[in-house]
DNA sequence: CTCTAGGGTTAGGGTTTA
DNA sequence: TTAAACCCTAACCCTAGA
């Protein structure tokens, strides 16, 4: 059962634009943490932070193919010798 | 922003299993010096080596003999297979 | 200073749902 | 169906205490 969707406003959007301009990527907690943004971003994760960023970035080029599980007939051993 | 993730080779668990079986758990940086399996684990830091075994889960299960050393002239064969 | 233990955070694959 | 939103968790970070 996940969480109901919730819809990114303009203002969550701006407020993530600006935190990444101001800490870069990779710095979610930091940008939740920071009372200038944090106001617009109460109901959002440092995960969704980073999955909304993701989402904005991919929207221009992302046409690869869906990553497919391959489960092949074709296999390799490795096999190593270690004396404890 | 943040580090690229490497993935964990089956070489590498192999050779941090193999570590811990011979210096026991929390002798990572044993592990690492150690010429037989330092080859492996080259890009892996003592950090590494422990963040690994906690999320293998081995903590737990082994808790009764974890700190248990051994030595002497045996060995063990680890064979890994992979799926093309 | 180095190293480990353990809690905290991120990255990226996977899944769900409007 | 598609993609935005959300989930899972391995991998990585921070740092107190030994």
């Amino acid at each position: 059962m996940g969480k109901a969707k919730k819809r990114w406003t303009l203002e969550e959007e701006a407020a993530l634009s600006a935190g990444v301009y101001k800490y870069g990527t990779g710095k979610w907690k930091d940008i939740l943490n920071d009372h200038q943004f944090a106001h617009c971003l109460i109901n959002r994760s440092n995960v969704d932070l980073k999955d909304k960023w993701r989402n904005l970035g991919c929207n221009a080029s992302n046409s690869q193919s869906s990553s497919r599980r391959h489960t092949g007939s074709r296999y390799v051993f490795i096999v190593q010798m270690y004396f404890l």
